[in-house]
RNA sequence: GGGGCUGUAGCUCAGUGGUAGAGCAUCUGCCUUUUAAGCAGAGGGUCGAUGGUUCGAGCCCAUCCAGCCUCACCA
């Protein structure tokens, strides 16, 4: 795609490698090596004082403006910490820089040393003494024109606001759209902030295989690939549930992994088809005590993230403090639409399902009614963070019997903002019962439902050496990510999201 | 997969059948504290692709490609 691509230079493109060539010729290196950088623009403007202005300083940067007036020109250097004015003039830095400067261009990155001075509109910038090209731009960058107003707001022109392109370009929209980088620094902490929590409480981080000979631990299509050597088939996880669980058999007592998984699926707002998942198993404990994990962890790494006991999405506050609201999903059906389903059969189910208008597919058994009543009028009314509790048993093949209701398992999802967040369960570990769910599933399978889970034997095998009791959880990275940043699209907080090529 | 919308200069966008436009960016000239700097001038296009209707298509029709929104399914 590359190949060739001097022949189809335009204008902007050939002008700029012409000057990198002039440059040259000038002897002037269009690639710097190095440039010892002691200081940053929002330190520099953060720590100016009128009374003390002589202050020297070497910064470096992209060049995002340029105001030439003959002899003296200003621009505006962009470094990971914001923008910060420079002020050259041809008497300071000389004849020959001042050519040099005369040839560069917006995007090109420079190294400046020169002292701190407030100019005569007040807007505390470098004086340079020096500068010096540290990396040359050869295609256009797109940078928007900023004013502030009369009140102090930053207006925007020409912004650089294509959502395709900005997915497509992302170090373009890093450059130009400067906010999309906080998306990702707090992306950052809030993995950091999570990893620090469960290591703190003696976790260990494990790693388990992405390529996988059955995949498992999900409902979902998975991805096929093929591995030469062996001459096999091997799926791309779509979850980690059933290798971190053979490892609590195994004796570690609690283990985690934050993986890539990969579910081949529609693409939307809430769903890429690789995301990040974080999985955790501690043995000796039940979804009870997974609830309170859970709050708190969210709690911890709201803090880290936010500095705030809450977050703000879609206009909405959500708070975190523990404890969260728990209610059974059929008391939070019996609340928001006055149905109490426990105890119905089938029949009953579908009656009720009719009377709130949910339709249903002739293949639906009672979780399934169950399940889509939820869906369709509870979820996307649980805004702040609510634990629902206790769901049907044929919806969860890898969750463990109800202690004292019959037909359900003890499992939860956490859901904020009408959002599923986290799923957790006391985990299945009776291999007898494991096995009878697995059969369930391969008679799903054989019916036509290409999500039921597969039969895997050795999973299977592996509990019958005995699997102490053990809490499981499990969170989309992604997602709680979109909560605690307030994005509307879950390309917002991915760096690189999955995209059909371009032509 | 269904529905809606979009694709024109490097960027943001006008352009309802008759010689492709604006602002910014770029280039030339002037300008040594400017800040959407300013003034004067210049260059820049396979109008997403292919086919069709027409004397004539950026515009109308069909198909395709890509994207966004939305609904359905999924974390």
């Amino acid at each position: 795609m590359e190949h060739g691509q001097t022949e189809d230079l335009n204008d902007l493109m050939r002008r700029r490698r012409e000057e990198y060539h002039e440059l040259q010729q000038h002897g002037v290196q269009p690639y710097a090596y190095e440039f010892p950088v002691d200081a940053e623009a929002q330190e520099v403007l953060a720590s100016f004082s009128d009374d003390d202005p002589q202050r020297d300083v070497a910064v470096a940067g992209r060049i995002m403006t340029i105001r030439r007036m003959g002899k003296a020109s200003f621009t505006h250097i962009m470094d990971h910490t914001g923008k910060l004015q420079i002020y050259v003039k041809r008497d300071e830095v000389g004849e020959d820089s001042y050519k040099m400067f005369k040839l560069l261009d917006i995007g090109d990155i420079v190294g400046v040393r020169g002292f701190v001075f407030r100019t005569r509109t007040g807007e505390v910038s470098v004086h340079a003494k020096e500068i010096e090209l540290l990396a040359k731009s050869l295609r256009p960058l797109p940078v928007p024109k900023e004013k502030t107003d009369e009140d102090g707001n930053k207006v925007v022109y020409d912004q650089f606001a294509d959502k395709e392109l900005r997915y497509r370009k992302r170090p373009l929209d890093l450059i130009l759209n400067p906010s999309v980088k906080d998306v990702f620094i707090k992306r950052s902490q809030l993995i950091r902030s999570m990893r620090q929590f469960l290591d703190g409480r003696g976790y260990i981080e494990v790693e388990t295989p992405v390529l996988q000979p059955l995949y498992g631990g999900a409902a979902a299509r998975p991805f096929v690939t093929h591995h030469n050597a062996l001459d096999m088939t091997l799926y791309l996880r779509i979850a980690d549930e059933l290798y971190l669980k053979r490892l609590i058999v195994g004796g570690f007592h609690g283990v985690y992994e934050i993986s890539k998984d990969f579910r081949n699926e529609g693409m939307d707002r809430n769903h890429n088809p690789e995301f990040t998942m974080m999985e955790l198993y501690v043995a000796y404990k039940d979804y009870r005590w997974m609830m309170e994990l859970v709050e708190e962890m969210l709690f911890t790494i709201n803090k880290a993230v936010n500095n705030t006991n809450s977050a703000v999405v879609g206009g909405e506050e959500i708070d975190f403090t523990p404890p969260f609201r728990r209610l059974s999903m059929f008391d939070s059906i019996k609340e928001h639409t006055g149905e109490d389903l426990r105890g119905k059969d089938e029949a009953e189910l579908r009656a009720a399902a009719k009377r709130l208008g949910v339709e249903l597919e002739d293949s639906d058994g009672p979780g399934k009614i169950i399940d889509e009543i939820f869906s369709e009028r509870v979820e996307d009314k649980l805004i702040q963070p609510t634990f629902i509790t206790d769901y049907p048993l044929e919806l969860s093949p890898l969750a463990k019997k109800h202690r004292t209701e019959q037909g359900l398992v003890e499992r939860f999802e956490l859901y904020i903002n009408g959002q599923e967040i986290a799923n957790a369960f006391s985990e299945l570990n009776d291999p007898i019962d494991q096995k009878e769910r697995f059969v369930e599933q391969a008679s799903l399978r054989a019916r036509g439902d290409d999500e039921a889970m597969t039969f895997d034997e050795d999973y299977v095998e592996t509990l019958e050496y005995g699997m102490p009791p053990t809490a499981g959880l499990g969170i989309g990275i992604d997602r709680l990510t979109m909560l605690l940043t307030g994005a509307e699209s879950i390309r917002d907080v991915i760096l690189f999201p999955t995209m059909r090529p371009e032509k």
